[in-house]
Order: structure tokens, then sequence, then C-alpha cells
DNA sequence: GGAACTCGCCAC
DNA sequence: AAACGTGGCGAGTTCC
């Protein structure tokens, strides 16, 4: 099917997708009310011991002595004026209106350590600020009914809101456990999660073709193994803990900003500082996350990269590269793209919607990415959702996390649930949308029968 | 007493 | 030449 801008099957795609979205809002999800009570009662024991420890501490004092009114460790206003105005620190960082930052990794930059109390305050009143009190606010005799709009997002994402269903904690091994732990399946049901594997990288390919990133997506092979070897002058051993943290390294703090539309200064400091340990200047031996039987200073060290800017260097060389050989037909497409717009004022997405008015070079390559990716998910939501009404099943759809949807399933349907849900996400997908030239994959992870969110495993197909 | 803003932080 | 894309939301703050 050829789906042209702003056309009726653009226009369809959305109505759908209200009406099967708006079936998953009213299907919510189950929450432990008790739980949450329990779980806000002691977190704020917890806070408030923190608070008190806090209080006790020379810096405390000192920041009192410096201003009028009781501080509020909460204030960043506060603390950057005590930080940068009376202390007359150098801000290691500053904000987009040019005021001393006081986020997580300039405070551990300032090596103070009362400051760890405040950061561990910020994390726990996240968790049951945000969270535990957003559930506990929304809920209804135990259940949520996270919305999920299709008209708020300028690249034709979804959004999702009272209360957000698509951010809640995941990396934080401990903010994940406490907040997913508050929700659950309906009773004898279990959770169910398919995930599309690297969508955005797919879509991606179907616009620019590029050859390597065709070949890379349809041979299996690991892209990001290959930066991670360049980048740290590295075999990759996938048996190694150390080699795959440097791989997740090349991962999130190159490939994917590159992609997105970040240079290679950028990444430079984010793969040293966040990544691998290391300080900004210049570097000494035994600094640094490990590698191998050495420490990553001295194994950059001996590859003769001693410093940040040397570093930098080294990346520069490797964006070269990346752009100017690795994916050279991305970079063109890119451009062709980026003057498309240019003359004509829009981009199109190959999902039949069109993007106008002020859009910068990165927002005119990345925006049709996204949301044509999002569109994929949605069709799959649409068409497993009238599969779930015509069979006349108990699982449901209950949420949609951008490439992934969430499940309320009854075990006796799982079996074919799982196989109808590879079947439409991967077979049917591309053969509606002819645009669609990559293979598509999903994984699973599920929960056990009455098991919390926090209890998700992978489920390996058989 | 509410609107609008900044900042920080969670997700993809 | 320029320099990471999209959201929601709580707390603090300022303005009206």
């Amino acid at each position: 099917m050829n789906i042209h801008p702003n056309s009726l099957e653009a226009y369809y795609l959305l109505h759908n997708g209200t009406l099967a979205l708006a079936r998953a809002e009213n299907n919510g999800i189950r929450v432990d009310v008790q739980y949450l009570e329990n779980k806000i009662f002691h977190l704020t024991r917890k806070i408030d011991r923190l608070d008190r420890k806090f209080k006790e501490s020379k810096f405390y004092k000192d920041w009192e002595k410096s201003q009028e009114k009781e501080p509020n460790p909460n204030s960043s206003i506060q603390l950057s004026t005590f930080l940068y105005d009376e202390k007359k620190i150098k801000p290691p960082k500053t904000t987009a209106t040019g005021r001393g930052s006081t986020d997580k990794d300039t405070l551990a930059d300032l090596n103070i350590p009362e400051l760890n109390y405040v950061l561990d305050m910020r994390k726990l009143k996240k968790i049951r600020d945000t969270y535990l009190e957003g559930f506990l606010k929304e809920q209804v005799d135990g259940w949520i009914h996270p919305f999920f709009n299709l008209h708020l997002v300028t690249t034709y994402r979804s959004s999702s809101d009272r209360p957000n269903f698509q951010n809640i904690p995941k990396r934080d091994k401990e903010a994940m456990k406490i907040t997913r732990g508050a929700l659950y399946p309906r009773k004898g049901h279990q959770l169910l999660e398919v995930d599309y594997g690297a969508l955005e990288v797919r879509i991606a390919a179907c616009y620019h073709k590029d050859p390597v990133m065709l070949k890379y997506i349809e041979t299996g092979h690991d892209m990001h193994a290959d930066m991670m070897e360049q980048i740290f002058f590295l075999k990759y051993d996938r048996s190694k803990p150390d080699h795959n943290r440097l791989r997740s390294a090349a991962k999130n703090g190159f490939v994917f900003p590159e992609f997105y539309g970040d240079y290679y200064k950028n990444c430079a400091t984010y793969l040293a500082k966040d990544w691998g340990k290391l300080p900004l200047g210049k570097w000494k031996s035994g600094q640094g996350v490990p590698v191998g039987d050495d420490f990553l200073s001295d194994h950059l060290m001996a590859n003769g990269i001693s410093n940040i800017f040397a570093f930098e260097k080294h990346l520069k060389v490797i964006e070269q590269d990346f752009w100017g050989r690795r994916f050279k037909r991305y970079a063109r497409w890119q451009e062709r793209w980026w003057r498309q717009y240019q003359k004509e004022g829009y981009v199109d997405l190959y999902t039949g919607f069109r993007c106008q008015g002020l859009l910068s070079r990165n927002d005119a390559t990345n925006y049709p990415i996204q949301g044509a990716a999002f569109h994929c998910l949605l069709w799959s939501f649409i068409e497993l959702d009238k599969l779930i009404q015509r069979k006349g099943w108990k699982s449901r759809i209950i949420g949609q996390i951008h490439d992934a949807i969430i499940f309320d399933a009854h075990p006796d349907e799982l079996d074919e649930l799982v196989k109808e849900t590879v079947r439409i996400t991967c077979d049917e997908l591309p053969k509606t949308w002819d645009w669609i030239n990559v293979p598509l994959s999903v994984d699973f992870e599920i929960c056990d029968v009455d098991a919390s969110w926090a209890e998700k495993k992978e489920l390996v197909l058989t």
C-alpha cells in the first residue's frame, strides 16, 4: 500500500488507534493500595533520617548561616546560590539559563561528602512523590487507568499521563522494584510484555537504505561490538563482563547519540566520565573501569591516549569513519532529507503524516524515523486489540510504551497470544506496509501468575 | 491563590 | 555549520 501525506489511511491509523488505546485505558492496571501506603510510610522514614543526618553536618550549618530562611535541601536555587555564590566554587556545569547546576553528576563532581545525603533524598523522593503518590492519587478501588494520547507529540509518537505509564523506573534496580512492585495483573493472570528489537534503527534503514546498515540488520552482526573494538582498541569477547560494559558504553555513549545528531566532543566527555569513570584532564595509571587485568587509563595510554583531549581527537577520527565510510549512504540520506526540508518546508513520514514548522537539521532527520517507528507499534496494537475482541479472550492489552505492548494475559491463552503476536508484529505488518524492507523482530518478557511487574523475566520461545 | 516558569529526572 | 530526538511531572519559585 502506498500512503500519501495527510492521507485517509493516516487518518484511520489515528482513529482506530484512539479506539484501541481507549480500550486499554478502560481495562486499567491493578495496584496494591496497601503496599503503596506501606512503602510511602517507610520511604518517608528513610527520607526523614537522611534529612536529620544532613542537618547535623557542618555543610548544612554553614548553609544556614549564609541565608535568612531555613535552607531547603530540595531547592536547587538555594543550593546553587550557596555553592557557587557564597562558597565561590566554580560551577563544573551550568543550566540552560546560566545558573550553576546542581544535578546529580555536577554534585558528584564537587566531591563534598555531605551532598550525598541530598542526592539520596532526591532519589527516594522521586520514587515516593512521582510514582507511588502518583499511583495512589490516580487509583480508584485499586485500579489505575493511564491515558495514552495521540494528539500531543510533534513527531506523531504518543504520550501518556494521569499517571504516565511510559516512564516507570527500569534501569535503577531499587527504584524499579519499589515502583513496579505496586502494579499487578488481574487475579489469575500474568503480565506479558512484547518489545520490538531495535525498531528505530530498522525503520531508519527503511528511509536511508544504507547497505552496511541493511547488512548488519539482516545478518544480526553486532554493530555495537564493532564500535566498541574501534573506540577501545579491543577484540570483543562476549564472555567478559568488562567487555560488555564497554560495548554498552559504545552503544549508548556513541552509536545512538551519533544517530540522533550528537557529535564527537559530547560523546568523548560522556564515554570517559560516565562510562569509563575517567577524569576529564590528564590520566594517571590505575584510573577508570577495569579492562582485563588493567584499568582503562592504562589501556588507553598504552594505545597513545593519555588525556581527554587525545580521546576527543580519537573519537573525531572514528566519527569521520562512521559517517564518511561505514554509514556513508545514511549520511547522504540525512543531507538529502535536510535539503528537502529547507526547500519545501516539510518532511513526510512513510506512514502518511507531514511534519511542518520550524525544524532543526536534527529534527528534520529524526522526526520521520521516530514517528513511523511508533506507527508500526500502533498498527500492531490495533490488530492485536481486534484479534482479542474477535476471539473473546480473557487476556487484555493494558498499555504501550513507544515500541512495546503490555498485556494482562490469561495463562490458558498465553501460547496462542504469543504466537499471534509474533505473526502480527513481524509478518503481517511488513505485508501491509511495503516500505518496510527490513526484517522485524520482537522479544518477550513475562511475570508469573499473580506476580507484580517487578518480577519480569525473559520469555524464551521454543 | 493560580499560572507560568526553572530545574531535575524518569522512560523510549 | 552545528552540535542529542520525544515526552510527563513534582518541587521550588516568581509573577500577577
